[in-house]
RNA sequence: GCCGAAGUGGCGGAACUGGCAGACGCGCGCGACUCAAAAUCGCGUUCCUUCGGGAGUGUGGGUUCGAGUCCCACCUUCGGCACCA
């Protein structure tokens, strides 16, 4: 009695007890301990650094399951696959945490970082923990705040006026989600958000901007590559001076300088340096209050093209260098300081939001270009913009030069006089990495009254951030605010100097945490070159596509860069990339704490074990969309591998003669999935791995009770599902292999191949249209002829009904597919 | 607003280069087992139907022998927009 119940428990499948088990087995056996190998091919498997938010979501399994999944699959094929993990530690969430809970943000981070190692941990998969690096941990920031030297040394660091959201109440910096609605308040104590010059410092990736536009190298996504570009935004135009009356120059980036004879005003940014000059006494008032007004926007809010458009004259005029015209030049939020020249020359004949706004204020429109086949344009009269090109007219000298020749010749005229040039305009921003925060890695400059900016000596990194520091919000920034940490001493003359008191942008940090993962205790440099000649650069990169305008280019800027210094070799950092989706939460809103929408893996765990969220999220899912979070059909997968457990362990010990027909029929089967499956894992199109597998089950059970069970074909079946499961639920593919008596471990064995032999088939299904619409199927030979195909299909019973006596028009036939005969021009009114 | 992605049964989703729409699951219905229930197993399940068939992949057009797939216009949802990461 006793004995039976006992066997009963064990013979049921129960993931709580075999995968801590198999966790621990393989973790003490080192099974995925990855090392330099030149005798095999290596790939690194890189997924998105976690951030230490606290928990885990099923988010993050959802990203980094389907990942392993193919990391492991990459392993059975035969590479030594690096599939290492970390932490990205620092940045704003862990002060906001740390206010709300009077908890030190390093003690915070750390304690988070413990809880998500553990639940990491549960999801079984092949991280490489040896290689684990955090960014937080001075061991880390040492050389995040060497590669910045590098940048300055190198001359991509540079500092520069530039604002930030700023709350004049707490007196302090806001980062955008602290900024609240369109209202535009800060989330402390609602006072409204306005803009604040501060002195920081910038990458200059700009200088990367044509280079980052090529991809030719990298197998990345079309839609990442297409949202890179435009991030980027190259437009090709000229530069053209125009001067204000009192002479001072005022240079304009146009893309149409062909146009330049329809400027009829110019609109300057509010916060241009010429404003306060060009304002006359009589406008003072009213551009003032303009320029308050536009302090409070953001740039998404000033560039939307569908509102009403503002502005003030300044009461002041700028002359047109072509011919000399008095033209008023005006300020508008639409121009921002941050594009091009944060001045525009404005045409209103032929740009839309121009002639907005100039039909807004009573400006005059006057056309220049005349587009092929149409009527001369009156200003007046127009209701809108015609920006296209066409043949120049009222174009003083340059007048009736055709559209083909317009943007070129007028650049060279504008080059003879000396008054512009062809130029190229990027929408993309240089990198600004100073951030008025605690927590983050400190800017390794020193402020010397006699050198200026010093860079702090390399024996002497880390810069550490200090622990007794006042993180609360003073108004002030926190390093600023400690008495003694940014007194220093000038590492050139040694009198007494000030640190920065900025720390670096996170995306810093991930910019090179695929470098530290090679090497994560290197003290002498941030990696070890032969661990880079081995396994850089990456090879498959998956993560969320939020990520692609800005830590996608800053990693890629970041190894150019380092490239151009001799630091790393090669062009691209990450030859694949992937994406997938978010999973939202039930309520289809993102998940936050603050919604109460987060789905936490450990609770999916213990109701159900890692193999069948695993699973489950592989299956109930594109991974390329994401979705709700529901758990309607997690029942399927529970019930799945049940039923593999129980195929697999009651027909363990049977034997039985062989059935020819039958086990070729299971062979074909087989090999259809071991092709669909691989495939399917190559192409990351994990919902239906898993189908096929559960495809491959069903195919099982009716071989079983088709009493296939025991004979060789169906035993060889069994191992192949269970290899091919492997990738998916490592746990219990790995403890039915051992039951079956196989040796250890399933993951190091290799993926099965399909034999494309065995997918042959006699007969074949043929489709048989009529006028496009199926009618009949008909079972032909494998090899059959187009003239036979076509005689049975006209000898079906069915079909010569539809037919209806008359004779065929066309008959189109698709080898191996099927037959449509068509006996009407109109479709289906043969039917 | 701009850039990007996605819209297919009651639900998640499948459909390689234009060729059987709805694979695989969930749910639901019926049946078997059971005293009964759960679990499990089997069968069915896009909708309408006068049982001949007809309609059907966000909406409206178009190309084609044939469109979920290609083209044009539109609608809705999601992601990003530079200090969340």
């Amino acid at each position: 009695m006793a004995k039976a119940k006992d066997r009963a428990r064990i013979d049921r499948y129960d993931p709580a007890e075999i995968e801590p088990r198999w966790q621990a087995r393989w973790e003490a056996d080192q099974l995925y301990s990855a090392r330099v190998d030149q005798a095999r091919p290596k790939f690194y498997f890189l997924t998105m650094l976690p951030y230490t938010s606290g928990d885990l979501h099923i988010g993050h399994w959802f990203a980094m399951g389907p990942s392993d999944a193919r990391a492991r699959y990459l392993r059975m094929r035969g590479f030594n696959v690096t599939f290492p993990i970390g932490f990205d530690a620092f940045g704003l969430p862990a002060e906001n945490a740390a206010i709300e809970r009077g908890i030190h943000p390093k003690d915070w981070t750390y304690r988070n970082v413990e809880n998500m190692r553990r639940q990491l941990r549960t999801m079984g998969a092949m991280w490489d923990w040896e290689r684990e690096a955090i960014s937080a941990d001075p061991a880390y920031y040492r050389w995040t705040q060497w590669f910045f030297l590098k940048m300055f040394e190198n001359g991509l660091a540079y500092k520069k006026m530039a604002p930030v959201d700023w709350c004049p109440k707490d007196n302090t910096t806001l980062a955008r989600e602290q900024v609240i609605g369109e209202e535009r308040v800060c989330e402390r104590c609602k006072t409204p958000v306005i803009k604040k010059d501060l002195e920081q410092w910038f990458f200059r990736i700009t200088q990367y901007a044509d280079e980052l536009l090529r991809f030719d190298d990298i197998d990345w996504p079309e839609s990442v590559r297409v949202l890179q570009t435009n991030w980027i935004g190259r437009s090709q135009g000229a530069n053209v001076r125009f001067r204000t009356e009192a002479g001072d120059p005022i240079e304009v980036f146009t893309t149409r300088p062909d146009t330049l004879w329809g400027a009829t005003f110019m609109v300057l940014a509010p916060e241009h340096p010429l404003v306060q000059s060009l304002t006359t006494p009589e406008q003072a008032a009213a551009v003032e209050a303009y320029v308050q007004q536009t302090l409070r926007q953001s740039d998404i809010q000033r560039e939307a093209a569908d509102k009403e458009k503002t502005g003030v004259f300044t009461g002041g005029y700028a002359v047109n260098p072509v011919n000399e015209e008095r033209i008023p030049v005006w300020i508008a939020d639409y121009v921002l300081l941050s594009y091009g020249t944060g001045a525009i020359m404005a045409v209103p004949a032929h740009d839309q939001r121009d002639f907005e706004f100039a039909r807004r204020f009573g400006l005059e429109v006057r056309p220049v270009i005349r587009p092929e086949g149409t009527e001369a344009l009156d200003g007046a009269a127009m209701r809108e913009a015609v920006p296209s090109y066409g043949a120049m007219v009222n174009s003083g000298p340059l007048s009736g030069t055709t559209a083909d020749r317009a943007v070129a010749r007028t650049t060279e005229y504008l080059e003879q006089r000396g008054v512009g040039e062809a130029a190229v305009g990027y929408r993309l921003r240089d990198w600004l990495i100073s951030r008025q925060r605690y927590w983050g890695a400190p800017i390794p400059i020193v402020y010397c009254p006699e050198h200026g900016q010093v860079p702090v000596p390399e024996d002497q990194l880390p810069v550490l951030l200090p622990d007794d520091v006042e993180w609360r919000p003073t108004g002030e920034s926190p390093l600023k605010l400690h008495p003694t940490w940014r007194h220093t001493t000038c590492p050139i003359c040694n009198k007494p100097a000030e640190r920065d008191t900025d720390t670096m942008d996170t995306f810093m940090c991930s910019s090179w945490y695929h470098l530290r993962y090679l090497s994560p205790r290197n003290a002498e440099a941030p990696f070890d070159p032969e661990e880079y000649d081995y396994w850089m650069p990456v090879d498959t990169y998956t993560g969320g596509i939020e990520h692609a305008t800005m830590h996608l280019i800053y990693t890629r800027f970041f190894h150019k860069a380092l490239r151009d210094m001799g630091i790393t070799e090669g062009n691209e950092p990450m030859l694949q990339l992937r994406n997938q989706g978010q999973i939202l939460g039930p309520d289809g809103q993102r998940m936050s704490k603050s919604r109460g929408n987060v789905i936490d893996p450990d609770e999916q765990v213990s109701s159900y074990g890692a193999d069948v969220v695993r699973a489950y999220l592989m299956f109930g899912y594109r991974w390329a969309e994401g979705g709700p979070w529901s758990d309607d059909n997690i029942q399927g997968v529970v019930r799945w591998l049940h039923r593999v457990w129980s195929l697999a362990l009651e027909t363990a010990g049977q034997e039985r003669a062989s059935d020819p027909a039958g086990e070729r029929a299971l062979r074909r089967h087989v090999h259809r999935i071991i092709r669909q499956a691989t495939n399917d894992l190559e192409a990351f199109e994990f919902n239906t791995v898993i189908s096929g597998l559960m495809e491959l089950t069903n195919a099982l059970a009716e071989a079983r009770s088709s009493g296939l069970a025991g004979s060789p074909e169906f035993r060889k079946a069994v191992e192949v599902l269970l290899l091919l499961m492997a990738p998916a639920t490592p746990h219990v593919a790995e403890e039915l292999w051992a039951r079956l008596g196989k040796p250890y471990s399933i993951h190091q064995q290799s993926w099965p191949t399909f034999d494309p032999a065995a997918l042959a088939e006699d007969e074949i299904i043929l489709v048989v249209q009529v006028n496009g619409k199926v009618r009949d199927r008909i079972s032909v030979p494998a090899d059959v002829d187009r003239a036979e195909a076509e005689r049975q299909a006209l000898a079906s019973e069915t079909v010569r009904k539809h037919l209806g006596g008359k004779t065929p028009r066309q008959v189109v036939y698709v080898p191996g597919k099927l037959v449509n005969i068509v006996v009407s021009s109109t479709p289906g009114s043969g039917a």
